[in-house]
RNA sequence: GGGUCACUAGCUCAAUUGGCAGAGCAGCGGACUCUUAAUCCGGAGGUUCAAGGUUCGAUUCCUUGGUGACCCA
């Protein structure tokens, strides 16, 4: 039997699996081909749902048209001359009955060598059982795709979380919330178009792989081109590159798409994740507060059907103008309980980081210090959404200074369930302070901090052709997602979290 | 990076103080024409994550390693 062992999958022929081997060839032998591609169906099921789900079954009796579906059979109860299951395509479920009067004898035989997990194509009429349930009377029945491999038990379902993340394929088959978290960060990602392009702004791709790294603080991965004999950069941030594009002119972009950080991972952390970034010339960051409210109350909206959603027990209400605004240094001192006293002294400041636990390193800012406290004290409280603005400048080297106290800058996060959900400023346009602020960091970085940014000639060139004033904005999209879909780690709205290899 | 916990049949889970490794579902054979966690009868299914150690005897205790989850940094 050459089909048996072409089949077998050499350590992991298991009984099961051996017996479906087994079948299929079977089916060979009697001429069925396991994986024909000529099934047409004309209906999707919750097309027929929607059409016929509320119509009585004296009316359908009436009926007499015949529906094509296809789909996974996902469950599977027989009565020997009689057989009920259920098929399930990507919009959703539908009971299906075979009945021997009705297929024949010799099609019901066939039918009857049908396993859960294949995908199976079937015409028939609509009626309803006697629990008044829609089901689906075959009239013809057609095997499309032979599964080899048992799916996870009916009841339980899968509930390995390794399982469910390396074996992604088997979880959107048998979980139905990871189909509907998929389905809401699709929905999430159009209306956020949407809504930009609404706005006249362009969307752009920027290189993913950059010769210098910028636009944040974070350390990249490294990757090598061989051709060029050069030393490429996995970008941590579009930032540098899609401002260029307001010097070109361009005024208002945004970019959504992947950035790669080799950092630590977490429950909120996966090494690649999606950002939005956005641009704006002739905009402030107070223009993009605004805009942030209206942006997140209406892809809630739209996604949940309510500006107030649940998350991990909270009500997180995202209505425009609930929004609470607070300075960065204020924060310190009304949520995060340290007085000016003390975040406004060196010394004093160092002291709270090294006594609640957080190491200091040898020369680190003010600015600095006082954020290791804001994540320690207030980050954490911030569970409604809050913009915290006004960043100390030395945190903070691609933004625009505070015309007021350029020690601060007219940058704001924004926080909610206790975690980052945004960054955005008035960009520095100012060339000759941008290298400084460079400089800055590239003496940072040569005394050891690995997050430091790298000096940007180009980008610096690029601010001396001119850039309009702007506002810019990244916004993680996993972070969203996770918030929309009440998903408490972001591992459950990546659809391929990174894992080590499979042991073995 | 540190700590805690988990890993047993395809899936979900048991296994007393260290004493023959079990159940449900799935699958297989049989009965069954309205079930939906269908039901009933029968049989089958194991490198207990891996390697080593202690012991007459290890799923259980010890060591090291692997993978994952959670918490902390």
């Amino acid at each position: 039997m050459p089909m048996l062992e072409a089949l077998q999958v050499k350590d992991e022929l298991n009984s099961v699996i051996k017996t479906r081997v087994e079948k299929a060839c079977g089916l060979l032998d009697d001429n069925i081909h396991l994986y024909p591609n000529d099934f047409r169906r004309d209906a999707e099921i919750s097309e027929i749902r929607d059409k016929c789900g509320h119509v009585d079954g004296e009316t359908l009796d009436k009926d007499d048209r015949e529906y094509s579906v296809a789909g996974r059979v996902v469950s599977y109860r027989s009565f020997g001359k009689v057989t009920f299951f259920h098929l399930q395509d990507r919009s959703g479920n539908i009971q299906v009955y075979a009945a021997r009067d009705e297929l024949g004898p010799e099609a019901y035989q066939r039918f009857k060598k049908t396993d859960i997990g294949d995908i199976v194509g079937v015409v028939g009429t609509l009626f309803r059982t006697k629990t008044e349930e829609l089901t689906i009377k075959t009239r013809g029945f057609k095997l499309i795709t032979k599964s080899m491999r048992p799916l996870p038990e009916k009841y339980h379902g899968l509930k390995d979380v390794e399982t469910r993340y390396r074996q992604r394929y088997v979880d959107l088959i048998v979980t139905p919330k990871t189909k509907e978290i998929f389905k809401a960060r699709t929905a999430i990602v159009r209306e956020m178009r949407n809504f930009f392009d609404e706005r006249g702004f362009m969307e752009v791709e920027t290189p993913m792989m950059q010769p210098i790294p910028g636009g944040a603080t974070a350390k990249p991965f490294e990757t090598y081109h061989n051709a060029l004999d050069m030393k490429l950069y996995m970008r941590i941030a579009p930032e540098l590159y899609l401002k260029r594009l307001l010097v070109g002119g361009l005024e208002r972009v945004y970019e959504i798409n992947r950035n790669f950080r080799n950092e630590g991972i977490s429950t909120q952390h996966n090494p690649e994740f999606t950002m939005l970034e956005f641009y704006w010339a002739y905009a402030n960051f107070e223009d993009l507060m605004d805009l942030t409210e209206e942006l997140f109350a209406r892809i809630a909206e739209r996604v949940t059907g309510s500006t107030v959603v649940e998350y991990q027990g909270d009500k997180i209400d995202l209505t425009v103008g609930a929004w609470h605004r607070v300075p960065f240094h204020k924060s310190l001192e009304t949520i995060g309980g340290v007085p000016p006293e003390v975040y406004a002294d060196y010394e004093k400041c160092k002291a709270l980081v090294k006594e609640k636990g957080e190491k200091v390193v040898e020369g680190e800012k003010l600015g600095k210090l006082q954020a290791k406290l804001f994540d320690l004290l207030v980050e954490p409280r911030l569970v409604q959404p809050h913009f915290i603005y006004h960043y100390p400048t030395d945190i903070s080297p691609l933004s625009r200074r505070n015309e007021e106290n350029p020690d601060l800058t007219d940058r704001f996060e924004l926080f909610m369930t206790g975690r980052e959900m945004a960054n955005a400023f008035s960009e520095l346009n100012d060339p000759v302070d941008q290298r400084g602020r460079f400089e800055i960091q590239v003496q940072e970085k040569e005394a050891g901090d690995e997050e430091a940014h790298f000096m940007d000639e180009d980008y610096v060139r690029a601010l001396e052709y001119g850039m309009p004033p702007a506002a810019g904005q990244g916004i993680g999209i996993d972070r969203l997602v996770m918030l929309l879909t009440d998903s408490a780690s972001i591992r459950e709205v990546i659809l391929f979290p990174l894992l080590r290899p499979e042991a073995g």
